[in-house]
DNA sequence: AATAATACATAAGAATATTATGTATATAAA
DNA sequence: TTTATATACATAATATTCTTATGTATTATT
């Protein structure tokens, strides 16, 4: 497990990459998923993935569909056309975010 | 310029990896510094860095002297031995979690 | 019968950053 | 010469984002 603090604004950028390769997907299998991925590394909580999900739908990132399976309910996540433009956009953001990261930490000093 | 909340919790990490390979610095200097070596995609504000600055000091990891410039006054922080060790582990939890970011964010559909 | 897993949701609080403001000197431009 | 920019510190109000706790409810396991 990772530091909170670092783990901090990634949250929908892994999600919208999950979203955007499965066409839909819901809570609880996003959060089982990213820690199987992970090997337990990323284990997202609920209080934070829920209201991040019900914020994306709300800015037209995201469409639900709820299903009864059994007694209980599901609530399925699809990304839409503009959700997917915004993940792509954020998973390069990041891309090039970790580049420059990976410079500053490899950085030789620079005396003077 | 990344959008804010990409750049969230990695300011300790930055700052502490600077510091350990420039046996001093002050606020102002880190702040330019980032800057230039990021082409100016990093910015880091003077709310976020000074009191985090200031935090460390207080938690052991950094160490300060003032000196006088003309007439203003400039404060140069030093990593402790401890902060060494803790700038050791706060880039290698990075790298560590850049590792597995990029293999989220490459990750291919897994169907079913 | 009790616990763990599945599955949703929200609220209180903590942590961290942004934005704004304040002080003050030094330099460059108008 | 006065205005704007750069240098250099600091803090407060606010916003954002996450953690932790709590709540409801079903299903599966021990």
């Amino acid at each position: 497990m990772y530091s909170s603090e670092l783990i901090k604004g990634t949250l929908k950028t892994i999600v919208l990459k999950l979203l955007s390769e499965n066409d839909k997907m819901y809570g609880y299998e996003i959060t089982q998923k990213v820690k199987e991925l992970t090997g337990g590394k990323i284990q997202l909580t609920e209080g934070a993935l829920y209201p991040t999900l019900h914020a994306m739908e709300a800015n037209g990132i995201l469409t639900t569909h709820t299903v009864n399976v059994g007694n209980r309910i599901r609530k399925y996540y699809s990304v839409t056309k503009t959700g997917k433009q915004v993940a792509k956009e954020k998973v390069n953001e990041f891309e090039d975010f970790m580049h420059t990261m990976m410079f500053l930490l490899d950085l030789k000093p620079k005396m003077g």
